[in-house]
DNA sequence: CTGAAAGCGCTAACAA
DNA sequence: TTGTTAGCGCTTTCAG
């Protein structure tokens, strides 16, 4: 009978033993005979058993899913944090379910019912852009399926999330721009209804006030932040009259810093001396530009990994009386060239 | 009733229907009247009805499932060819289960295992770079489930496989330095037992001989592809005689010659006016360079697409009786300015 | 230490 | 068009 694929009645049968010893050995019940287990075991081996999880979960009620839900998965940050999900989740003895919204909330809005129906044990999510409100994320409370956000989120109370400290990250950058001399520094922002969008800008202006430095509606920009959005921004700084113009970026997407620097030097004007640069996230490119670009790394694999301790956490506590946490990880500015002031 | 979570049998109590009709009707059946259904799907909204896809599962013998195993995620290629596989999958109906081999096979084959009981309908796996040999996947084979290798497989006759044509694309690049006037090319090689470096490696010679170019040992240079690789690999290249020193390279790593390409700045030479320069993968940042770097483009996406494709294929014919096939996607050179010969 | 029996939630014959 | 019945493969009482 060593057909396609055996069962436990199969292995109970050839073993003259029930269904339900069998199950236990080949669980390590503590409860079986030594003999019994290791015949079984061998059998099992011979006869390449592997057991049905879908049975098994139907009947125990476990999945041992764990549902993801991000925007997108190109690119480095989200990938990387996947990566960090995939390591500690599967260390926990979970299988990751990965869904792309695509920046849509109706990708989203169906996502979690995939995830719901494929009986995941917790969502770990990271919100569209275009997500604006998210009771469609309360049937997952409903159900006491624990919920964790990570980095993209709103500023919802009472919810579980992983975030980078944004706020501290431009705070440190900005600071760091004024310490290098500059002293009208001008900032590339993101959509502001995105809480890391929002915190680097709130970051950026606090640097400012801190410093005695006069805030400059003419210096802020906000957009979708791609490569094209810090060209057309940059473009847009430089049409500044001479005295507003600015002598420093600071650039809430290493794309559009990317943008800005190609666009500076097709001016003829030179990175550091004739503007100081930085950006956010880290991206691998900035090592690679010339001048090497400033940025605030987001620990993307520590940020995945945190996301799934405290699911695990809230598991553990029981979803429905787990007194919402919110893990703030500390940024970690990298200084290179494109932000030190060169000697005079 | 409305606790936290319906089933059918509850839909069937509240109704007075028998659960099969339920099913029917939630499955929009055409049997089923127009009446009934309606009734039927209106409470399910209501009540927050969500199937438990484990049971249908376990029941029809459809897992919807789809495995998916890579070496690791982060970094472009991988996690754009995950976004390819995950969007036509899911418009076949399909979740996607990612695992990471992290490069160890022994991981891998614990992969192989945790896949199959998730009772996943196929699996789709680019190999890590210790494995040497593919017999841990013939339990795959045995129970039917369809397998699929992209990009990265051993060259065992028989397999089901997307990949892109590694061979014509060195082929290409090097015809293309050859013909900017090159005439000592060097190449920086990756482990020679993977086909995607291997063949890289043969399109480099090919192009070569069919130019009546000689090959010459010291200018191809083997390692793990990394940018400290390319930077070593630069140093050896520039420590040759002068008459021995190339005049183009085409590297089977974008990130090696990105290490090449900060060397020969860091000598003082200028690309392409002393070095024309080519890579592979059309990485994100070969556009961030200066100059921009000419690469050939990978079309990770249509990789992950086809993949899928030709699992749903091989689905279709059913496993057993279906003859393998290779599918190969042309590459696409992208000619940029590090290997334009300036006008003299 | 082992076995018998029931049931997780759903679907698919077959019957009405 | 609807209902009855059985069972997917596994685990888990409860009894022996």
């Amino acid at each position: 009978m060593q057909n396609n694929r055996a069962s436990i009645a199969d292995l109970a049968k050839a073993l003259n033993l029930s269904p339900s010893t069998v199950s236990r050995a080949l669980n390590d019940n503590s409860v079986i005979s030594a003999a019994t287990r290791l015949r079984v075991q061998q059998l099992a081996q011979e006869l390449n058993y592997h057991p049905n999880h879908l049975a098994a979960g139907l009947r125990t009620g476990r999945s041992n899913l764990l549902g993801v839900l991000v925007p997108h998965i190109e690119g480095t940050f989200f990938a990387s944090v996947v990566h960090g999900i995939e390591t500690v989740a599967t260390k926990a003895g979970f299988k990751v379910m990965i869904c792309q919204s695509n920046e849509d909330v109706e990708h989203e809005k169906r996502n979690i019912d995939t995830l719901i129906n494929a009986q995941v044990e917790g969502i770990l999510v990271s919100l569209s852009r275009t997500t604006h409100d998210t009771r469609h994320f309360e049937k997952v409370h409903q159900r006491g399926i624990p919920l964790v956000f990570f980095d993209r989120m709103l500023e919802t109370l009472g919810v579980n999330a992983v975030v980078l400290d944004d706020y501290q990250g431009a705070y440190q950058v900005t600071t760091h721009l004024i310490e290098q001399g500059c002293r009208r520094i001008a900032h590339f922002a993101g959509p502001q209804h995105l809480n890391i969008y929002h915190n680097r800008r709130l970051g950026y202006l606090a640097a400012l006030r801190t410093y005695g430095l006069a805030e400059a509606e003419e210096l802020v920009i906000t957009s979708d932040m791609t490569l094209a959005d810090g060209v057309a921004g940059m473009e847009q700084l430089l049409a500044l009259p001479a005295p507003q113009r600015p002598d420093g970026l600071f650039s809430a997407s290493d794309f559009s810093l990317v943008g800005a620097l190609q666009t500076l030097k097709e001016h003829g004007l030179r990175v550091p001396q004739d503007m100081l640069l930085a950006g956010f996230s880290n991206e691998i490119f900035t090592s690679f530009t010339e001048p090497r670009l400033t940025s605030v790394d987001q620990r993307c694999e520590l940020l995945g990994q945190e996301t799934v301790r405290l699911f695990l956490e809230i598991r553990e506590a029981g979803a429905t009386n787990f007194q919402a946490r919110r893990v703030v990880l500390p940024p970690h500015l990298l200084i290179r060239e494109s932000s030190t002031r060169p000697p005079a």
